[in-house]
DNA sequence: CTGTCATA
DNA sequence: TATGACAGG
């Protein structure tokens, strides 16, 4: 879930075209989450082969990356490693929640009530090391670079952009900023369209770019602050203040400075420090390296359409734009050189 | 989520 | 060419 910071924040919505030739460090979790969430028939059943096996990750996953690609875009995935022990509680806390959507799920569909169904099994959502495997197994086919995180994916991608090995985060989570990242980019995909959550309602979305140094000067706060901010509304690490959203917490932030000032005397009931080290000093890792390679085709298909009965004809189509995108790479390089 | 096909 | 419904696996 991560901070929930929208609403305060300045961004800059920006067609797909001014992202070309960049790299963005993807939060793989993030993206498989939403793939597994959303890539659901009406039931709330999603996608899966002949043997059963769910498949909706690979299919998100493929499909866009390989517009990605094909738009210019090299998307480098980063995948979570161990949880702080400060997220043990929120991880149980989710746990419970799905399983309690799982049995409602089970329900509505008994009693026939399709559309809660669809709900509760959005909501039951969970991220299987097997998802994290498949997806593993399907960049290496793509030729793409993946990097495994030591903690948190989100400090390691902010990390490497502050590096310089890519030009922002890509995540739906506001999460990355307080890692201090420079850049985060939101709304990462190519069709425009998104799901508003609970409802069959689609609006259209543009990507939107949230610069750190933007967000820091035009809320008139440091990044600690802004990790401040982060703790009243409610990190992955801590509960938050009930009835604190974004606005009233940036309010009292600024007001007091800090939140010992504030809640003089006060227990807020959190280890202040240990939650704030989380964000200001990650443990992230300098250990990676980002090789494109060549696509496999055949792999692709094997593992596909082999495995999991995807459609040859649709792969294909993917495959050629993996393979025009990888092109274009190369021709910019060669056009550098020159 | 993305792709495709029908419909206007 | 744009929009909507539905299938994909």
């Amino acid at each position: 879930m991560g901070v929930q910071l929208g609403g305060v924040l300045p961004k800059l919505e920006m067609g797909l075209e001014e992202l070309r030739g960049k790299k963005v460090a993807i939060d793989a979790m993030n993206s498989l989450y939403q793939f597994l969430a959303i890539i659901r028939q009406r039931d709330g059943e999603p996608l899966r082969d002949s043997k059963g096996r769910v498949t909706s990750h690979l299919s998100g996953l493929f499909y866009r990356t390989a517009n990605l690609i094909e738009a210019g875009i090299s998307p480098i995935y980063v995948f979570d490693g161990e949880p702080p022990r400060l997220k043990r509680k929120t991880l149980e806390d989710r746990r419970a929640l799905r399983e309690k959507a799982a049995r409602e799920w089970a329900r509505a569909l008994q009693e026939g009530r399709i559309e809660d169904a669809k709900k509760y099994a959005e909501q039951a959502t969970r991220v299987d090391e097997w998802v994290i495997k498949d997806a593993k197994t399907l960049l290496n086919l793509m030729g793409l670079p993946w990097v495994q995180a030591p903690g948190e994916g989100e400090a390691q991608a902010a990390h490497m952009v502050r590096r310089g090995d890519a030009w922002a985060v890509g995540s739906q989570d506001f999460d990355s900023l307080l890692f201090g990242a420079p850049v985060l980019v939101r709304n990462l995909a190519i069709t425009g369209r998104r799901k508003l959550p609970g409802k069959d309602v689609y609006v259209e979305v543009r990507p939107e770019v949230i610069e750190l140094t933007r967000v820091l000067s035009e809320l008139g706060i440091t990044r600690e602050q802004l990790v401040d901010v982060g703790i009243l509304v409610g990190t992955d690490f801590n509960e938050g203040i009930k009835g604190v959203g974004p606005k009233k917490a940036l309010e009292f932030v600024k007001k007091h400075g800090s939140l010992e000032r504030a809640f003089e005397g006060m227990d807020l009931g959190v280890d202040l420090e240990e939650i704030r080290k989380i964000f200001l000093e990650p443990g992230v890792s300098d250990d990676y390296e980002l090789k494109w390679g060549d696509p496999d085709p055949e792999g692709i298909k094997d593992f596909l359409c082999g495995e999991h009965d995807f459609s040859e004809q649709r792969v294909q189509v993917g495959i050629q734009k993996l393979m025009k995108g990888k092109g274009e790479k190369k021709q910019s390089s060669l056009e550098k050189w020159f």
